[in-house]
DNA sequence: GCCGTTTTCGGCCCGACTGTTTTCAGTCG
């Protein structure tokens, strides 16, 4: 049983407690102790084998002894008890906006609500009024967020890129307010995770009201869900919400520091603060002494030294570790896009890219790179125009023809993304072999057996011609998951062959995903970031696969594409020598 | 359920907003 498989039944099992109305501190033990597990770089059933578990933080006897039950039976008992008490249809209620596991079970316990459907029906029917502690304002809540779920436009998170565009849009058009004196996108966006919920802002100004009249006019929000002072959430109309913070000057550091969480992160610094004898909240530090003393520091970096931290940049906010590291002195120093020297998987209009390798070649250069490659299609793909023999000859002579002008400013490698198909690869090997850089993908049989993929993925990992895997699990964000893939095999494979493991940037795969992209880079695999770029603009995309190798805490120097040309083509070499 | 150079028991992060309450519980982040 693999780490996330642990990780995943000791939240169901959290959640279930929730529903019970069990002490929050026990449910709150185990999502803890699923967070250590899923971020833990040794194979948990090794541990356990080695009676070990109790030595992770956050794992007592009684979660120790629960996981060594759910490893050797596949089941957690308590679990299974607690399934047969709450219906799983419970799990969709708690999904409505408004309500929470209280409310949740109450719905069942007093009008046998087990589903969303029934939920429907009892705020209807004016039922849930009768409920203490309710009125009538939970039905249209209710009746409200259900039709938000049930839409299936307007459920979806955000992809990164469509969340950074109107992360941007707020922020600037929030800039333009005179009484405006800071502005910052807070929240999961800023610690780039793979796909967002909501959109939080933070606002420093010493007319709050004016502020936030100004921002609840804003033309594109409907309702406004919460409207205090303060703080502000309104439904942008194509679905998902904005949430808006108002500070002061002074406490804008401190606030910023809150709204970019995590929540886990955040729980973390007050125990340190505490620790100190300060409460820490978004408004500052505060003596817990009868001083009452009141600290306002003046950056994110003065809070952060004032606990004894080092500056812990936004991705790596999720108490996966940085505490601890930041306390010893022992944080990476992150990738920034400014290390990356080139993109090794590119298309163009050779294949289904839409720009021409000279013009792909002019706007990698006009962004800084020493090199690209050029990766199109091979020539199974006949929906993307994959290239016959005869025409990636051409288009090998074409490269070579635009190096040799020298007036690129970027020296132009040829590639292919060849596909791995039953049993081969698109291209025999002594075609590959004259290839600068050969990325190898699936891209048939998504159905196949985990058995039946692996084999694929091993002989192409296994080929000294493969210098990259791409999109190693295939996944598409909100719209599919990948192929059966075992991942820990892959990293074992990369470790192994040396092939590099790809963190594909196209905001809809983001793949290798940031915890498998750590692991890999735990145990020494090399990780490579390209954009996968089909037209120009998408060379952009970088930022969002160099966002996902800081969250993975990589650092510039265990990333192959922030390898100057030189160093790279001796990578390239040796690859090609130890096979 | 976890944890301990203030503790092996009694804590466990902190605050805004809402709705239904005459002082607070539930939810959210």
């Amino acid at each position: 049983m693999k780490n996330y498989e642990v990780a995943w039944a000791l939240q169901e099992l959290a959640d279930l407690l929730d529903l019970t109305g069990e002490n929050s501190f026990k449910s709150r033990a185990y999502r803890v102790a699923a967070r250590r597990i899923q971020a833990l770089p040794k194979d948990i059933s090794d541990l356990y084998r080695e009676g070990r578990l109790t030595e992770i933080d956050g794992i007592g006897t009684a979660i120790a002894q629960k996981i060594g039950e759910l490893l050797t039976t596949g089941e957690i008992s308590l679990a299974q008890r607690l399934r047969e008490q709450i219906p799983a249809g419970l799990f969709d209620v708690l999904t409505v906006p408004g309500v929470g596991p209280k409310r949740a079970y109450q719905f069942y316990r007093e009008l046998g609500i087990d589903s969303l459907s029934k939920l429907k029906e009892a705020a209807k029917e004016r039922k849930l009024r009768r409920l203490k502690g309710m009125g009538s304002k939970i039905e249209s809540t209710v009746l409200a967020g259900i039709e938000r779920i049930e839409n299936p436009e307007k459920k979806r998170r955000l992809l990164l890129n469509t969340a950074d565009y109107y992360g941007c849009l707020f922020k600037d058009r929030l800039a333009q307010h005179p009484q405006v004196t800071e502005v910052a996108v807070a929240g999961s966006l800023r610690r780039m995770v793979e796909t967002i919920g909501d959109l939080d802002l933070v606002v420093a100004t010493e007319s709050p009201q004016e502020v936030a009249e100004y921002f609840k006019s804003f033309p594109e929000f409907g309702e406004l869900v919460a409207n205090g002072p303060t703080k502000i959430s309104a439904i942008h109309k194509s679905g998902f919400q904005v949430d808006l913070r108002i500070v002061t000057p002074q406490e804008y550091p401190s606030a910023l520091l809150h709204f970019t969480g995590s929540a886990d992160h955040n729980i973390r610094l007050r125990q340190l603060a505490k620790g100190k004898g300060f409460r820490l909240s978004e408004y500052g530090l505060e003596s817990t002494t009868d001083s009452k003393e009141v600290v306002t520091p003046a950056s994110e970096a003065a809070l952060y030294a004032f606990l004894g931290l080092p500056y812990i940049p936004p991705e790596l906010r999720e108490d996966r570790g940085e505490i601890e590291a930041g306390l010893a002195g022992e944080l990476p120093k992150l990738v920034e896009l400014a290390d990356i020297r080139g993109d090794l998987h590119i298309h163009s209009c050779w294949s289904d890219g839409g720009a021409t390798v000279e013009e792909l070649a002019r706007a990698a250069a006009q962004r800084g790179y020493q090199y690209i490659a050029i990766c199109d299609h091979s020539r199974s793909l006949k929906i993307a125009n994959g290239l016959e023999l005869e025409r990636l000859k051409r288009q090998h002579a074409d490269i070579a023809e635009l190096n040799a002008r020298g007036d690129l400013g970027i020296t132009v490698l040829t590639g292919i993304e060849v596909d791995i198909l039953d049993e081969r690869l698109d291209y025999e090997d002594d075609v590959l072999a004259e290839i600068d850089v050969v990325v190898a993908s699936v891209h048939s049989g998504f159905k196949q057996p985990l058995e039946r993929i692996m084999a694929r993925i091993e002989l192409a990992m296994r080929n000294p011609h493969v210098d990259i895997l791409a999109h190693p699990t295939g996944r598409l964000l909100q719209r599919r998951s990948g192929y059966a893939v075992d991942m820990n095999r892959v990293i074992d494979l990369a470790v192994e062959t040396g092939t590099a493991l790809e963190i594909n940037s196209f905001p809809d795969r983001l793949d290798l995903d940031d915890l498998t992209a750590r692991k890999a880079l735990q145990r020494g695999a090399t990780i490579v970031i390209n954009t996968d770029s089909h037209h120009l603009e998408q060379l952009a995309y970088m930022t969002y696969g160099v966002a996902m190798a800081r969250r993975a805490w990589a650092g510039p120097g265990q990333i192959l594409n922030c390898k100057d040309l030189t160093s790279l083509r001796k990578w390239l070499r040796d690859r090609g020598s130890t096979h």
